[in-house]
DNA sequence: CGTATTTTGGTACTAAAGTATGAGGACATA
DNA sequence: TATGTCCTCATACTTTAGTACCAAAATACG
């Protein structure tokens, strides 16, 4: 929440101080207008790049304690986010009728992931999918 | 690697909208400069939005530090050395036949053991007593 | 030695998991 | 528009897992 408001302190703050380029080179005909917007542009891009990383950071890599997610090696694998979903389900101890009910889809569905997160683990049971995907450090 | 070089194009466009936005406003006094320099703005925080949401991490993976096992838990719960150690092979993902075979003992005593371990962890399935066991660190 | 606990094993059954295959819809891209 | 990927769902089947109940050895302990 604090950060959030941080975040939104900075853009107001980026377009203030764009604000007052645009009138400070009104001023300074030295400098040439085209480089200060030019060098405008760029940081606001770089603020953007700032903000996106971290909302994504927030919303997809949830860990607690020590360990991280290696985003790398879930696409290595081609793993989807359904089949993330589900995996991460299976490792909290949910049978597939429970997962199925907890995302809205049907178990038949859910037996479809699952085998085909099995395939792209190479594994042959629930148990060492989780197994596998702690070692791969794909699940906290 | 097409999708980059099309990021890097967004980019190199924004700026050259941007540098031809400056000259037009002069020719444009109808409208504020002020307005279009901020309209640029948030056209450029979004691409740098847009940017840095897509890309891609590697995130580091930090190891943890020694797991403790909990004896005085397992000694509550009244789990016996059997169980302890069939327990710790369901975790790593084994069936309980190969667990009946590392043992050296038939599927039937496994799945014995397996329905005491359930009672005494009051849960209902192998993924969930280990995940279960994992939360009372009773194994590692 | 007697008693309690653990370990072992079996049978018979139900429930859940997993496999194989096909197929339609959604959506983004070439 | 065509193509490919993902997500969805279904049917039919095989394999594990899990439950219930019982019982015989092995082991620990006062």
């Amino acid at each position: 929440m604090l950060k959030t408001v941080l975040r939104f302190g900075l853009i107001i703050l980026a377009l203030l101080i764009l604000f007052q380029l645009s009138n400070a080179s009104l001023f300074l005909p030295a400098i040439s207008a085209d480089f200060i917007i030019g060098l405008g542009a760029v940081i606001l891009i770089a603020l953007g790049i700032y903000l996106g990383g971290n909302i994504k950071k927030d919303t997809i890599i949830e860990v607690e304690g020590p360990i991280e997610i290696n985003a790398t090696k879930i696409e290595e694998l081609g793993l989807s986010e359904r089949e993330m979903e589900v995996l991460q389900l299976i490792s909290k101890g949910y049978s597939n009728v429970e997962i199925g009910e907890k995302l809205f889809i049907s178990e038949s569905t859910i037996k479809t992931h699952v085998s085909n997160l099995f395939v792209k683990l190479d594994v042959k049971r629930r148990t060492q999918a989780v197994t596998r995907a702690k070692e791969l450090h794909i699940i906290a």
